[in-house]
RNA sequence: GGGGGAGUGGCGGAAUUGGCAGACGCGCAUGACUUAGGAUCAUGUCUCUCACGAGGUAAGGGUUCAAGUCCCUUCUUCCCCA
């Protein structure tokens, strides 16, 4: 046995990525004899190493690209690194190396971890986001918005924390504490830079031409969250306009009160003498919210009566006005008028705070019911009642004019001059400012006369200057006197913009820079874009369902607008090619994977103390402990496992698993956040989580490799889960992927083959192989990898026994080992090379082969199983010949034992045949 | 609070349009390989039943000749967003 070739993938794997790579086996150029297939896949973060996660990512999107390959199409499949951000500053904070320093170490690492996937990606469109070849287009696109109209200043609301003189991100704030200092962070209004996202949101809403998955559409429809209503304008008072936006006029009649944002700016007007205190005191508390809080429903809506009432334009009415924090001031118009009878939030605020309300719609069959005796909203279908004129008349349900009564009343306010009709968006413009060092610069300079300049085209980029403090008080790039300091085009001072850009700006345009990504002319080549563009297969997680997807596919309607493609689109026709909606989208087909969720993380303990209740423990204290060295009698301990509202389930030293509660205004602590915590900032610190690396909860990709090798672990991540859920990292059943390639292996070193084999052997592995086939290939057409590979392994179960019982000749050998190796390929590549060229002795590359023909013919079977079935339980089975007709099969299950007997001598009520290559006969009797 | 998924053996998971539930694996059991076995091979492995058979896809109801799949109610659970 000593002497047997045993499979080894570290002896292969690398030998072949070199050789590839020498080759430039998977260069992809532009070739208009051929049909393109550009694959993309979601570039990583170079956080430092690769996870399991961008495996699972990634190596069934090189599969399925190897595989559109083999079947004859040019592929395209770059990688990149999404390279600006966050933690590259948190990490110059902490360990003192600079962002750009510590960012191309883990590129440069990582570039290495992804050639060890054996991975075909063309290394030479290779693109890096913060490098100033790439920076420097994002900046002039930047420009190119300003020019056009589509990037303007205004303000919003930013996390500033006095202590560091500083914005901070969401995510660097903890319970309204910045996280390095945890000094108080408050919510102030600054400028900064916006781009008119808003501007194409009727056209993002329509996904007629694109295929991407239904959840996303969903969620993306409902981010951009249309609206149809009206705008409508109350007065104060005193006289001045309040103008509201409702997607119910019909209602109109029904609003009992408005609410503003405490920041609306007729607020203070509004206030009276006698509630100016409560109503300051509210404004105060609203401003050390930051918005989601604000909008965090706790059932008990905060609010503060103004003293001040407006005019309802309608009915005269004068109704008391209100502020809440709810709602938001850079949202529709920073008000809105208050229909409690027909309004979830806005009944639960009117009965919070005691306000009136009246119904005036009323469904079929449903009494006039008063104040009093209204219990909950009524949100169905009616009649107007209680509203003047209008009243009868028929509100349906639908949104805007599709409702009568909405139609009625909008024309109304029209012809009153008090309104009109209008669309609302739930989306608001991008804010692409950051007030950080580690982003693209944004290449304006602001004039001493307070106007604004955009640099040359010829000063682009404008580079991050090197050598800047980190870590200290204030911003980075203002404190840095030779970037801030610089003079306009007419050479007198000038203060540059020291915001740079939303990391999404980059990651919105990175699948054009991989067509060229050393083009020095403009942002991308116009004879590759001719060529690849659009994108045709995008992977990646469905996190960024509503945040990337919906930026990049706006940036992309920008770009055409304003004529980037252009060229491009003249060079495809000039080739022969159908341009018509080719530069709408970027990306024709979305699929997305799902997560790869870690295991326990090790080293952090929890200690619940309470009262236990039916092995339950209510919990008044919880608290994180280094270690689980005194825990007190009585005392849950143990690692949390899980985190679901505020239940815990810990995994105690004794292998028990603990339940444990927080009761209502139990304490929570944690020692690096100090204060007050809730049970969701352990979700910060504990939980069973996603896998990266700042978690600190990973699963080594190199050492699975090291220990089984890429092929194996590539088959493995493909085989284990639904690739669309994915599921908690296990590595039981690798074992199953280690059998099968030792097994593949050993067939293919077969070395006494007899000459002549038993044919009726040969026949059935031909038909098993070229049944495979079809499977397979269907299963990389719906991105089912799991049954792809489970397909593979029948390929395997199918050779194994024949071969090695001496049935299969040389010649059939080779033509079934030619089928098997080819389409392993894609899944495995350096195994599927190494047998078919060195071993077998077949054309290198088999990366550069035909994807395997199917034959129906071969596939298929001569004897069928018929199933009988009375009642639709299957009773008996017999062997008929393949394609047998209705009449014979019927003639067939007649003759059945179970079929006699159950019909007892009398006719069945009814017979189905179901035909197809497993033909069924159902008996009704 | 809003939105989107998902519930199938001990486990991961299969199952176009409704058409033999449990493919392919893991694990486990028994046996073989003259010792051992984290190797390999063979057989078995949804549950109950000696068997004939019966039941079974979170729970309950419905449609149908036929339901994991379609409809209604309930429960559990994951993700995203605010």
């Amino acid at each position: 046995m000593n002497d047997r070739n045993t499979y080894s993938p570290d002896s292969i794997e690398s030998a072949w990525q070199q050789r590839w790579e020498a080759d430039g086996v998977y260069r992809s150029k532009v070739d208009w004899s051929k049909p393109k297939h550009y694959a993309l896949t979601m570039l990583p973060y170079p956080s430092g190493d690769l996870h399991i996660g961008h495996w699972f990512a990634m190596t069934p999107s090189d599969a399925r690209a190897r595989f559109m390959r083999m079947r004859g199409y040019n592929v395209l499949f770059p990688m990149g690194f999404d390279a600006f951000g966050l933690p590259a500053e948190n990490a110059a904070v902490q360990r003192g190396i600079h962002p750009a320093e510590w960012t191309y170490k883990n590129i440069e690492r990582m570039r290495g971890q992804l050639r060890s996937m054996g991975a075909m990606f063309d290394w030479e469109r290779e693109m890096v986001s913060c490098d100033p070849i790439y920076y420097k287009w994002t900046q002039w696109f930047f420009k190119l918005f300003y020019e056009n109209g589509l990037a303007y200043r205004g303000e919003a609301m930013v996390n500033w924390s006095d202590a560091l003189q500083t914005v901070l991100a969401n995510e660097q704030v903890i319970d309204g504490k910045d996280e390095r200092l945890g000094q108080p962070v408050i919510q102030k209004l600054m400028t900064q830079w916006f781009f008119k996202y808003t501007r194409y949101s009727d056209e993002m809403l329509d996904f007629d031409s694109i295929d991407w998955p239904e959840p996303v559409r969903i969620m993306q429809t409902n981010w951009i969250g249309r609206s149809e209503g009206a705008y409508v304008t109350f007065k104060t008072e005193a006289g001045d306009p309040l103008e509201v936006f409702t997607t119910r006029p019909d209602t109109l009649w029904g609003a009992t009160f408005m609410v503003l944002a405490p920041e609306h700016p007729l607020v203070p007007k509004l206030t009276s003498d006698a509630q100016r205190a409560a109503v300051e005191s509210y404004m105060a508390d609203a401003a050390r919210k930051t918005e989601l809080e604000r909008q965090a429903d706790d059932g008990a809506k905060t609010g503060v009566f103004t003293g001040g009432y407006a005019i309802n334009p309608v009915s005269g009415e004068r109704i008391p006005v209100w502020i809440a924090d709810y709602v938001l001031i850079n949202y529709g118009t920073g008000g809105i008028m208050a229909v409690g009878a027909h309004d979830t939030r806005d009944f639960a605020f009117a009965r919070a705070h005691g306000l009136p309300v009246r119904m005036v719609i009323q469904p079929e069959n449903f009494p006039l019911l008063t104040d009093a005796d209204l219990h909950e909203p009524i949100l169905e279908a009616g009649r107007m009642v209680n509203s003047g004129a209008f009243d009868g008349t028929l509100s349906n349900g639908e949104k805007g004019r599709k409702n009568p009564a909405i139609a009625a009343v909008i024309d109304h306010l029209v012809a009153l001059g008090v309104g009109k009709e209008a669309v609302n968006y739930r989306l608001r413009d991008w804010l692409i400012s950051r007030q950080r060092y580690w982003g693209s610069p944004i290449p304006a300079v602001h004039r001493a006369d307070g106007t604004i300049e955009m640099l040359p085209d010829g000063q682009l980029p404008v580079e991050l200057p090197q050598d800047v403090k980190m870590g200290g008080v204030g911003n980075p790039l203002k404190n840095h006197a030779g970037f801030y300091h610089t003079t306009d085009s007419t050479g007198q001072p000038a203060l540059r913009e020291t915001d740079t850009m939303d990391t999404f700006m980059c990651s919105s345009w990175y699948h054009l820079r991989y067509l060229s990504p050393k083009y020095d002319g403009a942002p991308f080549d116009p004879e590759e874009a001719a060529y690849w563009l659009p994108v045709d297969t995008y992977t990646g997680g469905t996190e960024h369902a509503t945040m990337h997807l919906l930026y990049t596919r706006w940036f992309n309607k920008a770009l055409r607008d304003l004529g980037v493609f252009d060229r491009a689109r003249q060079i495809a026709e000039a080739h022969g090619r159908d341009t018509a909606g080719v530069f709408d989208e970027p990306m024709r087909q979305l699929r997305n994977q799902g997560q790869i969720l870690g295991g326990q993380r090790i080293g952090n303990f929890i200690v619940a103390t309470g009262h236990i209740d039916n092995g339950k423990m209510f919990a008044n204290r919880i608290e994180v402990v280094p270690a689980l060295d005194d825990v007190p009698a009585g005392a849950y301990a143990g690692e949390l496992m899980k985190r679901t509202e505020n239940l815990l389930t810990l995994h105690g030293t004794d292998g028990q698993t603990y339940t444990v509660e927080l009761v209502e205004g139990g304490e929570v602590i944690i020692p690096n956040i100090p204060g007050p915590n809730t049970v969701n900032q352990l979700k910060h610190h504990l939980e069973v989580e996603r896998m990266s690396k700042s978690r600190g909860n990973v699963v080594n990709p190199d050492d699975l490799v090291r220990e089984y090798g890429a092929d194996t672990v590539r088959a493995y991540m493909m085989f284990a889960f639904d690739w669309s859920k994915g599921g908690p990292w296990d590595n039981q059943q690798i074992q199953g992927v280690v059998r099968w390639l030792n097994d593949v292996w050993d067939i293919a070193h077969t070395a006494d083959l007899p000459e002549v084999g038993d044919p009726a052997a040969e026949r059935q592995a031909e038909r098993k192989l070229h049944q495979i086939i079809a499977r397979i290939t269907k299963s990389f057409e719906l991105f089912s990898f799991n049954t792809a590979v489970a397909a593979l392994m029948e390929g395997r179960n199918a050779l194994k026994t024949p071969i090695r019982e001496g049935k299969i000749g040389r010649a059939a050998f080779r033509e079934l080992m030619s089928i098997l190796l080819r389409l392993m390929a894609p899944v495995t590549p350096h195994i599927a090379e190494e047998l078919w060229t060195t071993v077998l002795g077949m054309p290198y590359s088999v990366h550069q082969q035909d994807w395997p023909a199917y034959d129906e013919a071969k596939a298929a079977e001569d004897i069928v199983p018929l199933v009988i079935m009375v009642n639709g339980r299957v009773r008996g089975k017999v062997e008929v010949a393949a394609g047998i007709s209705e009449a014979d099969a019927i003639a067939e299950a007649m003759k059945d034992e179970w079929v006699v007997k159950s019909l007892n001598g009398g006719t069945p009520k009814k017979v189905i045949f179901i035909d197809g290559k497993e033909p069924k006969v159902n008996v009704v009797v």
